[in-house]
DNA sequence: TAAATAATTTAGATTCGCCTAAATTTTTAT
DNA sequence: ATAAAAATTTAGGCGAATCTAAATTATTTA
C-alpha cells in the first residue's frame, strides 16, 4: 500500500485527522497551531502529503485527508491507544503520564506487533483517557455521552457537555471546581447516602461533588 | 547529561560498541560495512559524535566509545534485548522474529519506561538469543562459556570458541555444517544413546552433530 | 467597494544524514 | 624504501524538514 511515511509526515496526518473531527476542512494555520511549528513549513509538507496522494490539498484553499490518509490516520490513532492502555494496565503507569510515551510508541511500525499487543491486551475498546481503540479493520466504536451519575467507578471520562450551562449559578461553581470541557475526570468513590461522590481530574486535584453537580456534567 | 541523540547518532555509538568487542579500536570502514553505509558518511557522522563527547576519534585513527558514550550503547543495549524478551516472552514471538521490531522499540527514550517493563518481566538476565540484559546501573552479568554438552535444551546460545579449530578436519566439518564463531545454537533434542543432538541454527537450520562435535563447541 | 488586515505561499537559508568522486594519508608488498 | 593498493577524508551535492522574511491571495471592515 503506502511505501513508507516519516515520523514527521505521520504527525502531520494525525494532526488534520483531529483537527477534521471539528470542521470537515482545516487551514494552513490550525495545523502550524497543533504542531507547534510555522505556517511555512506547513505548506511544504502539505504539498509533500499531497504528492504521496494522502491528503487533498489546493493552495489556499485548505486541507482534507484522502481515504488513504485517514487509514494512516486511524492505524496511527490506534497504535497510540493500545500503548497507553498497555502503559496503564500492565506497567502501572497514571493516565496522564502516558501521553508523550505513546507519541514515541504510536511510530512503531511492525503491523505483527500491534494485532499482538491488542490479544495480549484482550482487545480493549476503550484507551485509559477513555477515547475508543480502532479495532484492526479501523472501525471506531460510537461513544454515547453519559451523565457522569452513570459512570462507572475508576473509568477515566471527559466532560463533553453541561446541562443548564447557561446558568451563572452553575457556572461559578464549575470555575471554583475548574471543570470544564474536555476535562478529565474519574470517579474513585460513590457515597450511596446522598449520592455525592469523590472525583479526580486532569489536574490531580481529588474532591467531592455533588450529586446535583453530577447529573448536570455529561461524560464520553 | 546527554542532551539528546538522534536515531541515527544511536545507531552508530551500538555499532561502535559492538565492534569494540573484538578490537578495542574501531575503523572507519568497519563502522561502514556493520551500518550498510558508506564511509564518507561515516567520518562525517565521527566528527559530530565526537564534538558531543561520546567518541574519541581522530582523523585516520580509528574511533573508540568515550565513558559517555559508553553508558550510552549500553543502555540502548538494554533496551533492545528487555523489548525482545517481552516480544517473546509477553507477545509470543519467536525469538528469530524480534531483532527488528527491537531495533526500532530501542530508540524509545523514556526512562521510567525502561525500568517499569523491565520490573514487569522480572528483571530478566538474559534475552531469547541468550545475550545479558544490562541492568539500570549499566552492569553486565559475565557470560560464562560452556560446551555446547552442557547447554539446555532449547536455550539458544552463540557459538563463541571452538576448540582444536586448527584441525582442517574440524574446520571441513564446520565448514559444511555451516557453523562458525557468532553462530546461533537452539538444541532441540538430546540423544543419550550416543550422546548426539539435534540442533537448530540461525539459518533455521535443523540436524544433528555428534558428540565430538558439540564437545568441541563452546557456547555463551 | 476599496483599503486594511489576516492567512497563506514563495524564496532563500540551515541542519542532518546521506551520497559520489576526487584528494589525501596509511599500509602493504615488491 | 618506494610504488601500488587500500583506507580515509574532503569537497560538493541532494532530499527532508525546518526556519525567517518577503510576496501574494483571501477576508474583513469601514
Amino acid at each position: 500500500m503506502t511505501e513508507h511515511l516519516s515520523t514527521a509526515e505521520e504527525n502531520y496526518i494525525k494532526s488534520i485527522y483531529h483537527l477534521q473531527q471539528s470542521e470537515s476542512v482545516v487551514s494552513t494555520n490550525e495545523v502550524a497551531a497543533r504542531l507547534n511549528t510555522k505556517a511555512a513549513s506547513v505548506t511544504d509538507m502539505l504539498k509533500r502529503l499531497n504528492s504521496k496522494q494522502v491528503i487533498h490539498y489546493e493552495k489556499y484553499k485548505g486541507v482534507s485527508l484522502s481515504i488513504e490518509g485517514e487509514k494512516i490516520a486511524i492505524d496511527i490513532i490506534r497504535k497510540h491507544r493500545l500503548w497507553e492502555y498497555f502503559l496503564v494496565e500492565k506497567l502501572q503507569f497514571k493516565w496522564d503520564e502516558v501521553h508523550e510515551i505513546a507519541e514515541e510508541l504510536e511510530h512503531i511500525s511492525s503491523k505483527q506487533l500491534v494485532e499482538r499487543l491488542d490479544n495480549y491486551l484482550g482487545y480493549p475498546k476503550f484507551d485509559p483517557h477513555g477515547d475508543p481503540i480502532p479495532d484492526s479493520k479501523g472501525h471506531i466504536q460510537f461513544q454515547e455521552q453519559i451523565s457522569l451519575t452513570d459512570l462507572t467507578i475508576e473509568k477515566p471520562a471527559t466532560v463533553s457537555a453541561v446541562v443548564g450551562s447557561q446558568s451563572s449559578e452553575l457556572l461559578e461553581l464549575l470555575t471554583h471546581k475548574n471543570i470544564g470541557i474536555g476535562t478529565r475526570i474519574v470517579i474513585k468513590r460513590k457515597f450511596s447516602y446522598d449520592n455525592s461522590m469523590e472525583i479526580e481530574t486532569n489536574d490531580n486535584c481529588t474532591f467531592t461533588i455533588s450529586k446535583e453537580l453530577a447529573m448536570a456534567l455529561f461524560v464520553r
